[in-house]
DNA sequence: CACATTTGAAAGGCAAATGGAG
DNA sequence: CTCCATTTGCCTTTCAAATGTG
């Protein structure tokens, strides 16, 4: 949705190395998402990083993604290989959904610092290994760090959605009947409810104010919903 | 034929903890009766049917894509799971997108007839091997079969997109130069402009009639643009 | 738990690759 | 080789699953 109207088609045609982008006259449109400016609020503790590398500049960042795409490509790369090969490298897995956020600069500041380092460092792996372009042993990385993203089929989810309409904040034991009935993890459904009623509210500010099914009872802290 | 009538499978024998089937709520469908009955939608076909399997009808691909994708969810499996499985399995990987495709019912009729049997058996395959969920060998397939997609940068269709309009049709030799100066295969330099020129094709039709740039030069049928 | 944020599976757009016919 | 139809995938985007913080 971005226009993204960077791209300044320079003709150039390096062949082999790469020349850092032009710098021509550029206007370059204000960034949405990079802000650098405040990471002292909240008392002043800066961005921890390593002795050599320190937090980069938004126009910094800009650049270096921008280069990477430019020798990812050039490499013959994928976002997706590269996100497994984080993962092979640094038991570190990305979708490639991420990395195509880093390259299109969609993800908030903090984000973008933290993935550089990873990025720099595959960036220079690959470029070495240029004359290897063997097989790059893409010996699956068993570290995975994260949890694989649950995939909810849609008619459970229809069933979730029912639950839901009649009690938003059901309790740890219906819950557990609930997930069991489902064949999902209890901790599955749990967070889903979790997101689901903060999907709940973020819908509601605009003026709709369909009070009469959360607090009609009167109860509020209370996990009340025994009515199934 | 297709054992498709087992996907209510109360069996799996989950140490984890895994309770049978759900049945509770309405059951989604449930009826696994096959209509081999009416034939002839989606066009006049005649799908080469091989020895072994039969033609599916329109019916009998949705239910299956319909099924195939509820057992992969339950199975775990992500659609690029599954395409690389193919991979793996048969030597023919596919893309995410595809799996994505055939689930949605998003491909030809043909294409679908095509790869129902891959699917199918990678589904027996990974249902009977619920057992042994250890590493499911993910030795990368190297029986790659189609090309890997090329991913023109933008700087360089920039410069491709230029020389099209100067000349829509170069000439072999000037193909080869082009790709040369790009660090482009000249194959994919052709088939750039091949399908250049298609998408060219395509946008004409609807009363546009850019006739200026195309045929300023008076030269038409011919494939001189000896000029750049 | 609420709320903010990170992150990914699936789906959509465009086009690279393939195959058949001339 | 061309054209043209078709297959197929890279990148992108959406929605939400998972994680982090108070």
């Amino acid at each position: 949705v971005y226009s993204q109207a960077g791209f300044a088609v320079g003709g150039m045609l390096e062949h082999g190395g790469l020349t850092p982008p032009p710098t021509a006259g550029q206007q370059q449109q204000q960034q949405q998402g990079l802000h650098p400016g405040e990471h002292g609020e909240l008392g002043g503790h800066h961005c921890q990083d390593h002795s050599d590398e320190e937090t980069p500049t938004s126009d910094e960042l800009e650049q270096f993604a921008k280069q990477f795409k430019q020798r990812r490509i050039k490499l013959g790369f994928t976002q997706a290989d590269v996100g497994l090969a984080l993962g092979t490298l640094y038991g570190n897995v990305f979708s490639q959904t991420t990395i195509c956020r880093f390259e299109a600069l969609q993800l908030s500041f903090k984000n973008m610092c933290k993935l550089k380092p990873l990025l720099n460092k595959w960036l220079e792996e690959a470029d070495s290994s240029t004359g290897s372009p063997t097989s790059i042993d893409k010996i699956a990385a068993q570290g995975r760090k994260r949890k694989k993203r649950t995939s909810i089929e849609v008619s459970v989810k229809g069933v979730l959605e029912t639950h839901f309409l009649k009690c938003p904040k059901p309790a740890a034991q219906e819950i557990s009947s609930l997930a069991d009935s489902l064949q999902l993890e209890k901790e599955v459904v749990r967070v889903w409810f979790c997101n689901r009623r903060q999907k709940e509210k973020r819908m509601t500010p605009p003026g709709e104010q369909q009070q009469h099914e959360v607090y009609a009872h009167g109860v509020k802290t209370d996990t009340a919903c025994h009515d199934l």
